[in-house]
DNA sequence: GATGAATGAGCGTTCATTCAT
DNA sequence: CATGAATGAACGCTCATTCAT
């Protein structure tokens, strides 16, 4: 088994772990064993457990990117482009469970705090689009003039929510209700 | 130290450290520490550390009930109502963020999952008010006909998001901006 | 079993075991075992095994004291006190050859070297006879005027070479070449 | 890279950090590295760390031989050979700290202890012109009549003593110093 | 009823050694 | 021959839980 393959394992076997039992349900010894890998070799890899769990969080922050930005026209209007970004982005986190659940961990804990500003300031690929959308619809007046935090927080809280929803099972979100769901999120933010 | 006040002690203390320093950073130990309280007396009142917590949030998931109900009028018009409610509700995290920051912990954690469901129909105490809003207004063709949690989500997703950053110092919420955030709110689920 | 026989029981078997099989051969588990504790209770009366092992050189170093005094006359000749110290010390050594062991072991390795400086300057307790003495000695012209550390050095140097040779079973020292020894280190700090 | 010259570094390598670091802070890999050599490749030249350390020792122990040795005359007089002899000794430990401190470490570790009886009976190069030199005093009745051990002790003791306080800046052994030393060393040996 | 000293399973991490390349 | 990635046993240490007082 050559290199990058092994990193991928315990990458792949972390976030399995963490999205399905958290941080404690997640030692080690059980990462290394669901990797297929010696529990000293994820040190090779990585120094020590909280900077593998935070280069996973990067990885896995970078992976919805692509999926949000294609088929996205910047030239279209503001509505329409919100509407895709959040469709896709909705579409990605319930196609990819294990990513968001890792996330969603990430965010509630003690590693996910100083990653909060960054990801609030739109510094982050996925939310800096997010940020030229709504900068861009407050100067053209379609979008509420409120601080970029709240911006974030109407449309993107629904959608973690629903997200979360849907993964637990509580609800099957559909087409339609995808549609409708991110529509009233636009409702929240446009003027 | 009479009976309920060791108990009540023990709850305020462990309150205190999982808001502050998440459940890795409240050792048992340290929670009977902080209630002035010896080691072996926490298992005099809870069986466990998980049941500690679980009855920790319980108590904590019903203290919000009485702030939000306060001044509401179930007479009202359905926007007036969730206008009262959704305020009531945000000031309350503002005011009383160890609770909120509990709260939080707890959901995202695996304790929490098995809370999801009863809260999402509506079952808890505030969330029921909630419940018979979202129903009547539906009703009333006042509110949009999605499933109860997409209108959970819309509703308490962005309030949720921005109390967060308010306590943790990224936004500052003052009434106007708490007024017009819930005002968002309500454009999201309203017809 | 009480507190401080707990204690005293882990010391016990630290010292015996880093005298007999140095610091590698003494992992902390193995203490607990031989000391007839569980592994977690050493560190309810030290901090950890660093804090452990200092502890316990202070505690040994600290026994010698009482056995080299006993029996000596502040008052005597220079030359008299000289022998009675040193062939106090050399019998302590031979007669507790655990902790001789002990100390020979702390001295070379990372721990010691701190502790180094203050045994040099004669600040601990038996060294502090020795200095005073040394200091009258070279005052009344009846001791080689040297620095402190090569009259500690010619007197101690061969003491601890012979006491370690006699434990290790290389010589058998007895009564008459005690005496010898002690008068031979005598020489070579008299003028 | 030719054999002998890995061979060389490693050991040279090995040297450096057990004198710097200790045995603790000498891991193989840290070896390998600083020898600019591959871990596995130590394997190939000693079966394992002790017999890595262990010949290390032997090839040390043979270095200060040919130093103490210089300008040795065998037909001078007890007390001017052993005068040469020691006077050269010291002046090897403080040039060679390296060396000094690693058989230091040495002596005092569990390698050490079988190696200390070949030693004792001046098995060793240098121990062995000492030896001859300490029979041949004894016989001339110019040197006290003492097992070779203590004769040992007496001579070479306080040699080690001052070598390391001098290495460790506790001292600043200066020509005189060391001559008088080297006398007084003498005075503890002669009849 | 209350205590807190004692416990030991389980954690994150290191490192001497092996072996496929 | 040389390599260095991989290994896993062993380490120091934490902490939820128990139980003698």
């Amino acid at each position: 088994m050559a290199k990058p393959e092994k990193r991928d394992e315990i990458v792949r076997a972390a976030l399995e772990l963490i999205a399905e039992h958290g941080f404690h349900g997640a030692p080690m010894a059980m990462i290394a064993d669901r990797a297929g890998v010696g529990a000293g070799t994820i040190y090779r890899y990585f120094e020590n457990k909280d900077l593998l769990i935070t280069e996973l969080y990067r990885e896995v922050e970078g992976r919805s990117f692509p999926a949000i930005m294609e088929g996205y026209v910047p030239e279209a209007p503001v509505r329409e482009r919100f509407l895709h970004l959040s469709t896709a982005l909705l579409r990605y986190f319930i196609n990819n469970s294990l990513e968001f659940r890792f996330v969603e961990q990430f965010h509630n804990s003690p590693y996910g705090v100083e990653f909060r500003r960054e990801r609030l300031l739109g510094k982050m690929e996925d939310r800096f689009v997010y940020r030229e959308l709504f900068e861009s619809g407050v100067a053209q007046g379609v979008v509420k003039d409120f601080p970029l935090p709240v911006l974030f927080a109407l449309a993107l809280g629904p959608i973690l929510a629903v997200a979360r929803d849907h993964i637990l099972g509580f609800i099957a979100l559909d087409d339609v209700l995808i549609t409708r769901t991110i529509e009233a999120c636009w409702d929240a933010v446009r003027r």
